[in-house]
DNA sequence: ATCCCTTTGTCCTGCGAGTGGAGAAAGTCG
DNA sequence: CGACTTTCTCCACTCGCAGGACAAAGGGAT
């Protein structure tokens, strides 16, 4: 089945696709309300999109008072992949035309095994979900990566926790793969495209998106746009230095955030600290799994552990006081906080809270919402959907 | 006499005039070339910008091996405005439609004594500006002020070092004095916008622009647009923690980066270490005038003084730390130092530069360069000169 | 001087986008 | 059953704009 050969022919019709996208199916009328077309110009542009069959007409609505509208919806075949690469796990989502999320799975992997053993378990993935009958196939897919990307070309470069990933044609190799677009980006800018869709970042023109997994990263969204940078790293605030002379990092320097803070970090310390006996709860919980993660610093803390408790709080600190700074820098509408130890919860939110509210500017914070991001793990596959359907949905 | 009642009236005319002011005269040809319209369209549109007297047509150019060109250029008599009011001087300035500086006037000035003494003085040296014939009248002012400004209605909001400015419509009064549409902006935006147009800041899209004079500010450009962020206060990088419990500043906190560094801190240092004896350089100096500035500093250190010299690398130093976290944070394609203590030249930006290539990571400081601004004072006037064309060579 | 070429600018025709009104279609409500 | 709403379609007319033809104005070679 060939899918989705046609594209909108120009930005009338753009324009009327995202909004189907984000509105959901609509009137002829409701589209008129909210486009600055005449209701002629709108009717031929409608046509035109039924006619390519991207859009559909199934149906009449039920009456206001008037004439029954009939309503226009987006092709109910068409399929986006997403797909987010993370550091030790892959997640895999299909999705309809209104990024809706159909089937979701997640897999651990590591993504040092490189490009190829990780895109053939990531198509693996998408395999198993097509089979279900989710999808015949698909019309465009979105990746992410966890380090910088060329955008443009789609092509990571200089990855810190990915060697052989530098310069692998992501995006021509998956294109030939899957035989449909493709577009890549970082993992923390999907996830702040994915809570700009359709999680707590909706309406908000400028804010951060701070994701704490492994590493940590900032997707920065100016004007509804995500900012990448002049060399796609924008948003690598993992080693920026949080502690002068603290840690030593891998990057070369010391006291980096990421030293101090992440699912890394908090790990060896969990594992530090229940080895030295400082905490019953963690030792008990290492002893059970043989490894620690930011879920077991969770568990502990829940059950009152205090020293779990303080690397959460420490944790929150540090990553407040750069944030702080980012804060009084960017003077963002909001600011969002996900990724994996968003487990760890409102102890980890408040501590960032009161460090930011602290040290930022009055007028900076004076309004300003900290929040945990609402989709969790589907917020980086919505996003992925998010990018490749504004591609497709862009004029030829 | 009346000025510039007429305004483009669509998009292309504001597109002509803006490649007017930014290209120099030129040809109906030439423009043809940097604009995508057929020459038809564009000779109607042109004619339209004659009739209106908001360009004029004067003489013809030389032969390039055909017919000459007449040469269209914005009308000779348009006269913009700038005003830079900074935290101990104004800068006033005049400037034709192509913003080149005709006049400029730099007063010494204390800001705290509010906006009414402020803007009398800044007025008054607009009109001895006006008195010396180079205009009879002005089309448009742009004005900068020190501290964040609600950009839309022009009013600035809490400024900490301008008590009595708070809420005070700088734009509306000043509109109703000059007679002409005003834009008001941050000081240090104006100066972004200054080299971006005639500075070090040509031709590139996103980057900052650090202004280092009594306070600390950084302007942001992304995608060629200034941004102000959600309450206007983006870019205050002033009190960015820079030391762990260090220096008290006058906002609460501890180790901002203008408590240990900027034009206040650094006359407090110099003076404090000729007072201890620790300088002698620096001592005569102050011994001669009463007081420091960072013009001692250059001076001194420039004549070999050790202290001052270590002032200024502990200086920047601590901003090129600053500074580290912001690049790696926006990714930018350059970073511009200006402000008053660029007269410590070379010595600070030696210090900056080592901090930022040292603490950034490499793909961001990669290819980037940083460096002193090339327009000094001038660079908020023909600013805040731009601020205002951008405003009027804007449609309707 | 003459002819040919280049460059610049103007004119004219035709196409297609887009507007706005008239009216048809399909309802609700009294 | 008629009055009123809402939705959608059709049509005539306007206007923006492209692109070719053409005029104007000059340079350079013969």
């Amino acid at each position: 089945m060939r899918r989705m050969t046609a594209r909108p022919a120009n930005a009338h019709q753009a324009r009327l696709l995202r909004l189907l996208r984000d509105g959901g199916p609509s009137s002829r009328a409701q589209l008129g309300d909210r486009v600055d077309l005449s209701r002629s110009k709108l009717a031929v542009e409608v046509d035109r999109l039924l006619e390519t069959g991207l859009v559909v007409a199934d149906g009449l609505a039920a009456s206001r008072g008037g004439r029954r509208s009939h309503n226009i919806r987006l092709a109910p075949q068409l399929r986006f992949l997403g797909i987010d690469i993370g550091a030790t796990s892959v997640d895999v989502a299909v999705t309809n035309a209104e990024l809706e999320v159909l089937g979701h799975i997640n897999q651990p992997m590591d993504v040092r095994e490189g490009p190829v053993a990780v895109f053939e378990q990531a198509l693996d993935m998408a395999g198993k979900l097509r089979a279900t009958g989710l999808a015949e196939g698909f019309d465009g897919a979105g990746v992410g990566v966890p380090g910088p990307v060329r955008f443009p070309e789609g092509v990571p470069v200089a990855p810190p926790i990915m060697p052989g990933w530098d310069g692998f044609p992501v995006r021509e190799a998956l294109s030939q793969e899957l035989g449909c677009p493709v577009m890549v980006d970082n993992d923390v800018n999907l996830m702040a495209m994915g809570e700009q869709h359709a999680g707590v970042a909706r309406s908000v023109g400028d804010f951060l998106c701070v994701k704490i997994g492994t590493g940590i990263g900032c997707g920065i969204v100016v004007g509804g746009e995500v900012h990448r940078g002049t060399t796609g790293s924008a948003g690598d605030i993992g080693h920026i230095q949080a502690v002068p002379d603290g840690r030593p990092c891998p990057c070369g320097n010391r006291g980096c955030l990421e030293a101090h803070f992440s699912g890394a970090a908090l790990a060896r310390d969990a594992t530090e600290a229940a080895q030295q006996g400082r905490s019953p709860e963690l030792a008990a919980r290492l002893q059970a799994s043989g490894a620690l993660s930011a879920v077991d610093v969770a568990a502990a803390a829940a059950a009152g552990d205090a020293t779990a408790l303080d690397l959460i709080r420490e944790g929150g600190a540090r990553t407040g006081q750069v944030i702080a700074g980012l804060v009084s820098f960017f003077n963002p509408g909001l600011v969002v906080i996900g990724g994996g130890v968003t487990g760890l919860g409102h102890n980890l939110l408040a501590a960032i809270r009161t460090q930011v509210y602290r040290q930022s500017l009055p007028l900076a914070t004076g309004n300003l919402p900290i929040v945990l991001g609402e989709l969790g793990p589907t917020a980086g596959v919505i996003g992925a959907a998010r990018l490749i359907s504004d591609h497709l949905f862009s004029p030829v």
